[in-house]
DNA sequence: TCCGACCTTGACGCAACCCTGACGCGCCCG
DNA sequence: CGGGCGCGTCAGGGTTGCGTCAAGGTCGGA
């Protein structure tokens, strides 16, 4: 879940915010200082700050440098100033982003996203699935075995994507196919008997006692860790 | 140095654009549609793209959409419209900025500083990568190996740019020929297999066992510490 | 104008992969 | 008790994809 630190010293539009971003399923900190964004950025590692300029403390830019000392953290900055003057500040100081109040709350929701997207891929968004035999990485399509990396055919690969994809529920085999095979593959169940025997070769410890690649007999395959 | 694409129908903003951006030293590139724009945008790899929405051949949240299928440059939304349905439909298709007219200079500039900025080191974090058989210098576009500069030709480089920059995930060869060829380019996998082969022979010990510059047979390619 | 570096393109051999059919086994139901 | 069904296993053959080589083309610099 995305994390947002929001700083404002104005409680209705903290209110207002807090409210807003948690209906959409952020977590959300607030701080109504300077000193408390600090404190809260560090205690609290947000993916993304909202942060009002005119806070009572200390100047809205200087937050930002302190921060910026030791943290990339993705700055949208919220302002009553229109001028420029203060808009180069703020953005040279290392905000990513600024919003001048009153603010249309869709337009900085998109703003968000856009500079949490951006932040993503570079901390490494793995999405990684373990079991105790083997190593499913779906970003990097790998898959690890004992220390070493197993090899694994393009049809092997999407018919373990697509299991592993379930999280766990059952896949049925009409679906299976559609999913690897494409749409016009509906009956053709000796395909998955063949490469579901081939996928435990490769993975599990017991091949002909499968713990993780599952059937369900006259339903389908599941993937259980 | 930092290079720019301006994309706008206006040859009057162009200019002004082309001028300020000149003198401030970015190298600076101009297309006048959307065609153009990804056109350039493939051959020329800008390290951040300025574009007009309202473009005369296609609209301009397409040209955001086809850019971001192969790539992830910064991209300054330049638009007439304040709507704020515009600004999340841009930005939510990929866009990092949105800026409306009638534009500041200098606040346009510090976006523009603010987006190369975030985008530059935050590529893959680390700007050399080793192996035990080569080393790469993202930043410096150099490859050294055995104590000493290798020459790589421009699509050399650019190949092993984005294998590198994927930091061992698997690249998909679609994915990869649109990145170092231009988005029209999907089909052609022999440009890859040439390549790959003259990568190999410049970098790896034993060329017809690669053991960094790897194949994943029916999908794709794959660098490997 | 010539030369070299680089990119494109086609052809060819080989290995790997995908499909396919056959067979055996266990389970359920008649 | 016997037949049918679903699943797992195996091996062979057609096809695809990859690595390699070489020739032609383009562009810029000497």
């Amino acid at each position: 879940m995305t994390r947002v630190l929001v700083v404002d010293d104005d409680p209705a539009i903290v209110r207002a915010l807090v409210i807003n971003l948690r209906a959409r399923q952020y977590e959300v900190d607030s701080a109504e200082d300077g000193a408390g964004a600090l404190r809260e950025a560090a205690a609290r590692h947000p993916d993304v700050i909202v942060l009002d300029l005119g806070l009572p403390d200390m100047d809205g830019v200087d937050v930002i440098r302190r921060l910026r000392e030791w943290s990339r953290v993705p700055v949208l900055v919220l302002s009553a100033r229109h001028a420029s003057g203060e808009k180069v500040q703020a953005l040279d100081a290392g905000a990513d982003d600024y919003v001048t109040k009153p603010f249309g709350m869709d337009e900085l929701l998109a703003r968000l996203r856009a500079a949490v997207r951006r932040a993503e891929p570079a901390d490494g968004g793995d999405v990684v699935v373990e079991t105790e035999a083997f190593t499913v990485d779906l970003a990097a399509k790998k898959v690890h075995r004992d220390g070493r990396d197993v090899r694994l055919t393009p049809t092997e690969w999407h018919l373990l994507e697509a299991l592993v994809r379930a999280g766990g529920r059952l896949v049925g085999q009409r679906q299976l196919l559609r999913e690897v095979w494409g749409p016009s593959y509906g009956t053709e169940t000796n395909y998955l008997r063949v490469y579901m025997a081939q996928l435990r070769r490769k993975l599990e410890a017991d091949p002909s006692r499968p713990r993780h690649l599952i059937t369900e007999p006259g339903m389908g395959y599941r993937f259980e860790k």
